[in-house]
DNA sequence: AAACAGTGCAACCGCTCTGAC
DNA sequence: TGTCAGAGCGGTTGCACTGTT
């Protein structure tokens, strides 16, 4: 059988709404208010169906309706908030008011999941994807050159990528590590918020940034012995303690961690198996201990994890898309190599 | 100046889910 | 328990506008 169609097809109009049918409309639901939809075009006499006439009112009409341009700052809370509902525009649209899900569904899919992909962040994880990164944008770079920009690629670690995608098509083997670790429980309290177990269950594509670190490197090494998993490898980069233990260099990514997480809001949530793995690893203390010129608070906790629960992931991809300015908001992740290289540094020194 | 391609956005379609009856 | 209306969602379409060739 089931249900009959909301309006007859024949006689009905659609398209485009004309203003005499908008004040029709606004009419009618000043008197009435909007109810009873399937009624309402026959009494508000229009030649339209119900829900064409819910949608007009709903994403058009309605008076409380914000119209122009996103701002700044609802374009971050819209980043923010898809991070952790996801695709529930409605719910999304409840925490801003006056738009629309319509409206920031369309704006999400015409331009921040663009501008999401093009940067190389993924629009459905937020998390960084180097494989998305659009690295002729980094060319023009006034900070990077062509040729450092190639050097560059000996940290990108294709093995990590790979191992990265396998845990992603097969999430229960990370689940069962997650839980034998216990890796997010005990360790985690007075940190950020824990994610539940039930949220790998339910939702575990959502979760885990390919490039977070905490979650990658235990199930990495229960699943391989792997010498250079275990030494130091931060989900996508792998860092070579010969190559980086320059004190310019040091300090160079100091800055730029610090400028993708400021301190204050970054919360780190490494296991102590975790910090116990990397503490091991040469180039890791190197870098954590190493600079004394520094007056950064800088601990390397910071860089052993980004944090685990899904509300601060946006502080990747909203920091990252959200410039001053138009163009900065379009260069967000380029930001991510935006290395400070000092002048007179001569990269064979560390390559 | 005209043709074309790209972009942004309102609106629609088909489907599922939820709650009331 | 089944039906129905409303709401929500993903995907798509059509059109106006803008930039490029």
């Amino acid at each position: 059988m089931g249900r009959s169609p909301c309006c007859e097809k024949n006689g009905v109009k659609k398209g485009p709404w004309t203003p005499e049918e908008d004040m029709k409309l606004i009419q009618y639901i000043q008197i009435h208010g909007p109810c009873n939809w399937r009624t309402l075009p026959k009494n508000a006499g229009l030649q339209r169906c119900g829900k064409s006439c819910r949608l007009r009112w709903t994403n058009y009409l309605r008076p409380d309706i914000k119209r122009g341009r996103f701002s700044f700052e609802e374009e971050e809370t819209i980043i923010q908030l898809h991070s952790v509902l996801g695709n529930k525009w409605s719910a999304i649209a409840a925490r801003l008011p006056g738009r629309t899900d319509n409206e920031i569904k369309n704006y999400w899919n015409t331009h921040i999941r663009r501008r999401l992909l093009r940067n190389g962040i993924d629009p459905v994880t937020h998390a960084l994807r180097i494989d998305l990164l659009d690295l002729s944008s980094l060319i023009n770079l006034p900070q990077i050159n062509l040729s450092i920009l190639l050097r560059l690629q000996t940290l990108l670690n294709p093995e990590a990528l790979r191992l990265a995608a396998s845990l992603r098509e097969n999430p229960e083997v990370l689940l069962a590590k997650l839980q034998e670790h216990q890796l997010f429980n005990a360790q985690l309290q007075n940190q950020t918020p824990v994610f539940q177990t039930n949220q790998f269950e339910n939702n575990f594509d959502q979760k885990i940034p390919l490039c977070n670190p905490s979650t990658a490197l235990p199930a990495a090494n229960s699943l391989s012995n792997q010498s250079h998993l275990k030494q130091g490898n931060m989900g996508l980069f792998s860092i070579n303690s010969e190559n980086l233990s320059g004190q310019p260099f040091q300090d160079s990514l100091k800055t730029a961690f610090e400028s993708v997480h400021p301190l204050e809001n970054f919360n780190y949530g490494a296991s102590d198996q975790i910090k116990k793995d990397l503490s091991e690893n040469q180039s890791f203390q190197s870098l954590n201990s190493g600079s004394n010129s520094s007056s950064h608070n800088f601990s390397f906790d910071s860089v052993l994890s980004t944090p685990v629960s899904s509300p601060t992931l946006p502080n990747l991809s909203s920091s990252f898309i959200n410039g001053n300015t138009e163009d900065e908001r379009g260069s967000y992740c380029t930001s991510l190599l935006k290395f400070e290289i000092p002048e007179g540094l001569d990269f064979d020194d560390f390559m």
